[in-house]
RNA sequence: GGCGCCAUCGUCAAGUGGUUAAGACACCGCCCUUUCACGGCGGGUUCAUGGGUUCGAAUCCCAUUGGCGUCACCA
């Protein structure tokens, strides 16, 4: 029922930021590899010396783990076929670029790089270093020349390869160029090495961006070269973003927050990250749920489900599924994590925070938007009369004028330790009764004049509350002042 | 431009020759309500276009259009 021999890797470059793409790409991974109960290797590959940045792998380790996408197999845990680290295995790559020139499928090139070549059909270079005389080629070595390894492509013909989400694809030939495989810095190039990698470290199914489509043929031809059995290529849909102008295009900087780190920063919560993600160009084939634990995710996913086309990043839909995670969570959890998103708060609010945040948990969709949710809190808004108005409750600032002066009464004779919402809630029903005024408006009247904005966390009391006497009768008399200018 | 991939509501999507074309987000309306939110109920000309194949096409084929990718000593 289960193939226990399924290896899959995410295979990232050093750079400093984990794009959201990316992290889908090393999910999707993990849970073929889960859910087949093979093994999930992390590999870095960073033979690019000029992009390399310092501390990107612990960054990438970091990044992992937040969210629970944990490998078998990587640099820090080592694991059968070590190092995991492109930059460390140099003399592999070597060693096999040398063998494939033995086998008459790749050759040395001698050409300067910097010079201008005689145009061929492939720019900066063409194939005459193919024909070079086998002691010229000796010469060269001999005299420690600077050079590249080359791939040497049919010229007719067409490549086939197998896609589980595409099927056969196939490329002519014609189009694939001699391309480098080991550089003149005797690194290898992506091409080179991830074939290498990938066969060396026994991976079974290649998971990666669409991007790589069109190489891959490339890479075929390579694993032919060496008579190797060819893995299971997956190609991934591109994450797109939404333009200003209602137009998409590959989800990137432009777009907002795009990389892991940058949405962990804006108040979602990893766990919600993933879930959203992975619904982003897959989706599972056995049920309508939305909300997933890794576990349930691994539970039910399938290669059946992906999707061939490009998914457009939502923030509206990522927004509902942190929303849910939020209110999922534990209140207290709850209120200490959304503590640190709060900023510096008044005495007064620290000292109800846990009744804020209660009043938070059900209404926001991620952390970032608390400090602007009880901004009005802390200074109160300058506001219109006009914020009184309301239909439905039939509020008018007349009216309000007309009934603040007795709540006003009415609150000023509630102790300081009677300040509780149950109370004050109690206290401002009865008073209704007995006026008889409509209870939606006299609410909207206080609410209004405490918070001084129309769409508040919380009713009247719950503001007055959180406030505390002192301050709510403060805004609540300077309201009225205003009121009686008009 | 050559080559390649893709095409179902605004978005994520189910669907694999016969369905009233699911579900979710968003949006709109109603209910609930001390505002908003939460929750509940309800709503919407969605199969890019044009040709085929077929008794029958969102499903198969071709073309067109559009989007995306690729064409580095980057990955």
């Amino acid at each position: 029922m289960t193939d226990q021999n399924i290896r899959t890797r995410f295979a990232p470059s050093p750079t400093g930021y984990m794009h959201i793409g990316n992290l889908r790409t090393a999910l999707y991974a993990y849970l073929y590899a889960k859910a087949q109960h093979g093994t999930f290797i992390l590999r870095i590959e960073d033979t690019d010396r000029t992009r390399y940045v310092a501390d990107a792998v612990d960054f990438i380790n970091r990044t992992l783990k937040l969210a629970e996408i944990v490998p078998d197999e990587s640099p820090d845990l080592g694991g059968p076929y070590a190092p995991y680290v492109q930059s460390e295995r140099m003399d592999i790559y070597k060693k096999y670029a040398e063998k494939l020139v033995e086998l008459g499928h790749a050759y040395y090139c001698f050409c300067d790089p910097d010079e201008d070549h005689s145009q061929g059909k492939f720019g900066g270079y063409d194939r005459t270093c193919r024909d070079l005389p086998q002691d010229v080629i000796d010469a060269h070595l001999k005299n420690g020349d600077p050079y590249v390894i080359r791939q040497k492509m049919p010229l007719t013909g067409e490549t086939t390869y197998f896609d589980v989400l595409h099927g056969n694809i196939s490329i002519p030939n014609e189009e694939l160029e001699d391309q480098v495989l080991l550089k003149r810095d005797g690194m290898p190039t992506y091409n080179f090495a991830n074939v290498i990698d990938d066969h060396l470290m026994h991976v079974t199914h290649i998971i990666r961006g669409s991007e790589f489509i069109t190489s891959t043929p490339k890479h075929v031809l390579l694993y032919q070269g060496y008579g190797w059995e060819l893995p299971t290529f997956i190609h991934l849909a591109p994450v797109m973003g939404k333009n200003a102008d209602g137009s998409t295009s590959k989800l990137s900087k432009r777009h907002g927050a795009t990389s892991f780190d940058d949405l962990v920063k804006a108040g979602y919560l990893p766990q919600a990250i993933v879930n959203y993600v992975a619904l982003l160009g897959w989706n599972p084939k056995d049920t309508n749920q939305e909300i997933f634990s890794m576990q349930e995710l691994i539970e039910h996913f399938s290669l059946e489900g992906l999707s061939k086309s490009p998914a457009v990043f939502d923030y509206d839909k990522l927004g509902w599924v942190n929303g849910e995670y939020l209110k999922a969570m534990d209140a207290a959890e709850f209120a200490d994590k959304a503590r640190t998103f709060a900023g510096d708060l008044p005495d007064y609010l620290e000292a109800h925070w846990t009744e804020l945040a209660a009043l938070l948990q059900t209404r926001i969709s991620r952390m970032g938007e608390i400090p602007e949710q009880i901004q009005f809190l802390i200074n109160c808004p300058d506001f219109d009369a006009d914020l009184y108005v309301n239909k439905r409750n039939k509020v008018t600032p007349e009216k309000a004028k007309d009934l603040l002066p007795a709540v006003i009464e009415l609150l000023e004779n509630i102790p300081e330790s009677e300040w509780q919402n149950d109370n004050l809630y109690a206290k401002l029903e009865a008073h209704i009764e007995a006026t008889g005024v409509k209870k939606g408006l006299m609410m909207w009247v206080v609410r209004i004049a405490a918070a001084g904005q129309k769409v508040t966390p919380g009713g009247a009391t719950e503001i007055m509350t959180l406030l505390g006497k002192e301050n709510s009768l403060a805004r609540l008399k300077k309201s009225l002042a205003k009121l009686a200018e008009l």
